[in-house]
RNA sequence: GGUGGCGUGGCCGAGAGGCGAGGCAGCGGCCUGCAAAGCCGUCUACACGGGUUCGAAUCCCGUCGCCACCUCCA
C-alpha cells in the first residue's frame, strides 16, 4: 500500500513517490526567533516529526531541513523595544536566546533535531544568487535609486498557484511604504539597510547593503541543501500566503522545479480563538511542559489529524495524560504477568490497521484508535490468562508508541529522575507495603487502608492484584 | 470582493452513502475486604430546512452560525 498524502498545491490527496525511492527529502518552515515558543510552533515541529519517524519506519531515509529565521523585521523591532527600555541586547543575541529556547522545548519533547538547520543569516550568498538570477530573467528589478529588490509578480502567470488565488482579485494590500514597488503585489526579496537600523543587520549586495526580505531564504535554502528539485516543502497553514506562495513563484521563476508536494498543519487554537498576543491567551511551551509529563503533551498536541485546528482546553493534558497512563499501565502489568522479554518485542511490527491509518495522510487519531484496541485486546488476554496473545499485543504497543514518539517508559523521558532518592522511595514504599499486606492477611482494614492514605496522600497509588501489591507514583 | 475551512454526544475528536472510530467523563455489572486497575455492558450525536436515494452525519440546493488567509504569523 502506497503513502497517501494531502497536496495543498493541488487541493488533492494524492499517492506520495519519492523522487528517489527509499530516500525522502523534506524542508519545513522553522521558526523566526523573535519570541518563546508558543503551542502551535511546537505542534508543527511534532507533526512532522511524526512523519519523519513513519517514513523512517517504512524504511526511508530521511532527509529533514528545518530553518530557522534570524534575521527579520520582528526581531529588529523587538531588540529595539527592549533596547529603549534599557536592555543592552543585540538582535543578534536575542535570536541566538530566542533559538535556543526553542531548541530547549524540542528537546524537552523529544522533537528530534532536523538533518540540518540552517540560518537564514549563513546563507545570504546563496540568496544573491537566486535573487541576481531572477533579475537577469526579468523577474525582478531593483527600485530606481534604492538597493531595494522586488520580485515583479505581473511578470509570472502563475502567480497565485499554490493558494489557487488570482493575482487580479487579490485583495489590494495597503502597503504604507511602497519604497518604490511598481504593484502592491510585488514582494521583497532584498531591502534597503535603513538608518535606523544596526550596521550588523546589512550586509553587502550587489544593489547597495541591505537584508534579505522574508521568503528569499526558504527558496534558497531548500534548494542548496536537498535540490532545484526536492520532495515535500511543509510548515503552518498561516504561511500558505503570502509566505509559501511567494517562495514558489520566486523558485519557479528562477529556474527551479521546486518542491513537488507541499504539506500545511492545522493551527491551535485556545478557547476557540485563534492564539494572539492582543487576547493575551497564548500558551506557551513552558506553560505546557509545567503541566504534564512531555510524552502527554505529544499526545494531546497529536490527537487531532495534523490538517485540522486544534483546540486547547485547561482539561486536554489532563485526559491525554488518563489516556497513556492507561497505556503505560498495560504495559508494565504486561512485564510483570507475561515476562515480556525485551528482546522478543524488538521486531515486533505495528498493527496493520495502524499502517493502514499513518499511510492514509498521517490519520493520527484512527492510528491512536488501534493503539488503544491493542491496549484493551492485552488487558482482556491478560484477564484471560492469555499471556502468549498479551505478549504479542505487547510487542504492537510498544512499537506504536515508539513510532509516535509517546512511550512512556522510553528512557528519554526518565532520563533526568533522581536514581539514588527513587532508590530510598522503594525501599521504604516496599516496608509499607509488606506491613500492609500482614495487616490485610489478619483482616485489619483500618490499618492497611490507612497506610494506603497516607501513600496516597503522598502521591503514590496502589494497585492490589493476585501477585501482591504494585506502587506507582502519579504522572 | 477573492480563496479555503468548520458546525458530530457532557468534553475532545475521527469518519464521508448501509455494520454508531477512539479517548476523557458518567452509569450498571464482574473482580476486590473496600478501593484502584482491568474487562463486559450502557445513556446522551451528526447546526437547520428541503431534495436525490431502497438507504444520507456523509451527495445536491438553500438557510443560519463560526473561523482562517488575502504581504507580521507555527
Amino acid at each position: 500500500m502506497t503513502q497517501r498524502l494531502y497536496d495543498s498545491r493541488t487541493g488533492t490527496l494524492v499517492d506520495f513517490a519519492p523522487r528517489v525511492a527509499g530516500q525522502v527529502g523534506l524542508y519545513i518552515c522553522g521558526p523566526t526567533v523573535q519570541s518563546s515558543p508558543h503551542i502551535g510552533h511546537l505542534r508543527s515541529a511534532l507533526v512532522y516529526d511524526q512523519m519523519r519517524r513513519w517514513f523512517e519506519y517504512e524504511g526511508n531515509e530521511v532527509t529533514l531541513v528545518r530553518n530557522v529565521t534570524d534575521i527579520d523585521d520582528k526581531i529588529l523591532d523587538n531588540a529595539a523595544s527592549a533596547q529603549r527600555e534599557g536592555s543592552s541586547e543585540q538582535w543578534w543575541a536575542l535570536a541566538y536566546r530566542i533559538e535556543r529556547e526553542f531548541n530547549a522545548a524540542y528537546d524537552a519533547l523529544d522533537i528530534r533535531p532536523p538533518t540540518y538547520e540552517p540560518r537564514a543569516t549563513a546563507n545570504i550568498q546563496p540568496m544573491l544568487d537566486l535573487i541576481e538570477r531572477l533579475i537577469e530573467r526579468g523577474h525582478a528589478y531593483v527600485a530606481a535609486g534604492t538597493a531595494n529588490v522586488y520580485f515583479d509578480s505581473a511578470s509570472w502567470p502563475d502567480y497565485g498557484e499554490l493558494t489557487r488565488q488570482k493575482r487580479d482579485s487579490m485583495e489590494p494590500a495597503a502597503d504604507s511604504d511602497p519604497r518604490g514597488k511598481r504593484d502592491p503585489r510585488d514582494f521583497a526579496l532584498w531591502k534597503a539597510h535603513k538608518d535606523a537600523e544596526p550596521d550588523s543587520a546589512a550586509w553587502g549586495s550587489p544593489w547597495g547593503r541591505g537584508r534579505p526580505g522574508w521568503h528569499i531564504e526558504c527558496s534558497a535554502m531548500s534548494t542548496r541543501y536537498l535540490g532545484r528539485d526536492f520532495d515535500i516543502h511543509g510548515g503552518g497553514l498561516d504561511l500558505r500566503f503570502p509566505h509559501h506562495e511567494n517562495e514558489l513563484a520566486q523558485s519557479r521563476a528562477g529556474g527551479d522545479s521546486f518542491a513537488r508536494y507541499w504539506i500545511h498543519n492545522g493551527l491551535v487554537n485556545v478557547g476557540g480563538q485563534k492564539m494572539s498576543k492582543s487576547l493575551g491567551n497564548s500558551i506557551f511551551a513552558a506553560d505546557l511542559l509545567r503541566a504534564a509529563q512531555p510524552a502527554a503533551v505529544r499526545y494531546f498536541l497529536g490527537s487531532a489529524h495534523y490538517r485540522s485546528t486544534l483546540e486547547f482546553h485547561p482539561d486536554a493534558l489532563v485526559e491525554a495524560t488518563a489516556a497513556l497512563n492507561r497505556v503505560e499501565a498495560f504495559l508494565r502489568r504486561c512485564a510483570r504477568e507475561a515476562a515480556v522479554e525485551t528482546a522478543a518485542r524488538a521486531g515486533v511490527r505495528v498493527p496493520e490497521a495502524f499502517s493502514a491509518a499513518m499511510r492514509d495522510d498521517f490519520a493520527l487519531p484512527q492510528a491512536l484508535a488501534v493503539l488503544h484496541e491493542t491496549v484493551r485486546a492485552g488487558n482482556a488476554a491478560l484477564d484471560s490468562g492469555d499471556t502468549q496473545r498479551a505478549a504479542d499485543r505487547h510487542g504492537e504497543v510498544w512499537a506504536i508508541v515508539n513510532v509516535l514518539g509517546i512511550n512512556p517508559l522510553a528512557e528519554e523521558w526518565s532520563a533526568t529522575s533522581d536514581d539514588g532518592a527513587l532508590a530510598a522511595l522503594g525501599m521504604l514504599v516496599d516496608q509499607l507495603l509488606v506491613e500492609r499486606q500482614q495487616a490485610r492477611e489478619r483482616r485489619d482494614f483500618a490499618t492497611s487502608d490507612r497506610i494506603r492514605d497516607t501513600l496516597g496522600q503522598a502521591g503514590i497509588s496502589l494497585e492490589d492484584t493476585t501477585n501482591g501489591s504494585h506502587w506507582s507514583l502519579n504522572g
